[in-house]
Formats: C-alpha cells, structure tokens, sequence
DNA sequence: TCTGGCGCTTACCAAAAGGTGCATACTTGT
DNA sequence: ACAAGTATGCACCTTTTGGTAAGCGCCAGA
C-alpha cells in the first residue's frame, strides 16, 4: 500500500493557481465549465461583450450556423443562469434585445485569452482539422 | 498593462479583440472551442499544465469522474492535435506519462482565466446549479 | 392580398457523446 | 494460486445535444 506514485514535481514554470478544492467542483475551471457547456454560449457571451446589447435576429445573423431553436434556448439558460439579460420592448413588431449582466461580461472577459489564442494559432488549428478530415472516412 | 479589457462603467463595448474573419471560423474563440471540445479536454489539458508529465493512472484519478474510455479517448485527441505528448516507456507493467507540448502550454494558459473565474464566482455558479435542480422535474 | 420579417415554440429525428463492462498481457503483493 | 494494478481496446447501449421544419400572431410593404 505504499504510495507508488512519485511525482518528482520541478516546479512548472507557469500555470498554477487552481483552489484544490471547491464545494462540488473539482476546481474553479471545472465550474466554469459547466456554466458556459452548450455549443454555441462562448461564442454568444463572447459576441453580446463586443457588441452590446444586441437584437436576437442580429445575434441570430452573427453567430453562423446557429438554429433558431439552439440560439434561443442558450440564450434562456444564460438569462436563467444570470449571464444575460433580456429586455422585451413589448412593441408590435417583436423588439427584444439581449446585453450581458455584469457577471456575464466578467466571464466573457475571461473567454478573451482563449479567443486571441486562436487567433494566434489559426494556422496549426487548421491544419490540426484538415488532418482530421482526412485521416478517416467514418470515425469520429 | 497588458491587460486589453478596459472594464468601464457599463454601456461601453469593453472587450474587442476578435479578428471579424478567419479561415473557416466565425472567430478565434471559435476556433480554439473547436479544439478543446469535450468535456474533459480542458481539464486534461489544465491538470497537466499543473502537474507537469503525468502518468495515466494519475491523471485517471486526478479528473474525477472520468471513465477509461472517455480519458483515453480525449488524451489521443490531445495528442492528435499536438496538444500533448505521450510517452511510453516500454516497461513490464505498462507505464506511460503525458505531458504538454508547447502548444498545449500557451492553451492552458489561456485557461487560467477561466479557471480564475470559477474560483471567483464559485457562489453564483452554484446558486445557479441549485436552483436548475430544484426548478424542475423533468424538462432539461 | 400575398409575402416576408420579427421573436419564439414545438414536434420529431439523427448524430454525437459518454457510460458500463469485459478483455488483454504481464507483474507484484498476499 | 489469486486478486489487483497497469494502460488500453472494444462492443453495446443510453443520454444528451443539436438540427429540420413547420407554425403563430402581428404588421409593413409590394
């Protein structure tokens, strides 16, 4: 029963400042991620921070290839989770539009990192999917 | 200083540094979620920046709730795409670590965000699961 | 009048994601 | 001898996710 694992740390350069423990989460990150789980909510989050509050049909123009069904749904998960807020202009042609609460623009400032990675990376991003696409003609 | 976002008061646009066009993605936050889609690859990659070359058991262990299968699955992805690296020193009783790659480092980085966030907010999050739990009965 | 846009809903389905459990080849501890 | 651990693979099956298509009430423009 002794432990096996050594674990022969040299003191990783970068990169550590996860609380071990959290109450239900296995650490901050795991918690994010699961408020921000579902295709299209970064994106969403991400776009509703760079343009303010936005109306759902611009929102709908703007993250491409979303559905009507998924973007409104996404959209009542991220206003029921307090990220977004809805505002009903209760007019005769629909009018309603979606902006970020501040706990919403607070993580969506969070999701920059990761958007200027990719912009970093496009290249070996892309080629990492090209691969994919062809390594295979059925899996995945 | 090197901090981008200039968190104003409110109804200013705050957060903007998405390049409107990429190759194939709507933006580089698109991008990179297409890479670390999966529901551990984030934390994979996370631990592993925290812990430097890891052993697959440890890592088993260390991402709770984890199956073999999906662990397995996402750790080829990973190394599929150049995020991580495996190596496998032939030994009797199997022994194999994982490590980052270079590339694999500056994601992980770009998750310490995140990983910051959830630690901040852990309260709302789970005010937020609570109430998703209780609300209902059946739908989602 | 017919068409189309607005914001949103619903029913129905296909695909993907993920879980369980068993198997492997070999070794070490009991 | 036997259970257990090590790193994976595989088959089977359920759950979740997401897409399609249709439609609704209302009004403006052709």
């Amino acid at each position: 029963m002794s432990d096996p694992i050594v674990n022969s740390a040299q003191t990783s350069p970068s990169v550590q400042s996860c609380t071990p423990t959290l109450p239900g989460f296995t650490c901050g990150l795991d918690a994010t991620l699961r408020v921000i789980a579902g295709k299209w909510k970064p994106l969403i989050l991400y776009f509703l921070a760079q343009g303010g509050p936005t109306r759902y049909g611009e929102l709908r123009r703007a993250v491409r290839d979303v559905s009507d069904k998924m973007l409104i749904q996404q959209l009542k998960e991220l206003e029921a989770d307090g990220l977004v807020k809805r505002t009903d202009y209760k007019e005769v042609p629909p009018r309603v539009d979606y902006s970020l609460t501040p706990l919403g623009r607070s993580l969506a400032e969070a999701l920059v990192p990761l958007c200027s990675w990719g912009e970093t990376h496009v290249a070996e991003v892309s080629r990492v999917f090209a691969q994919r696409d062809t390594s295979n003609t059925g899996a995945r």
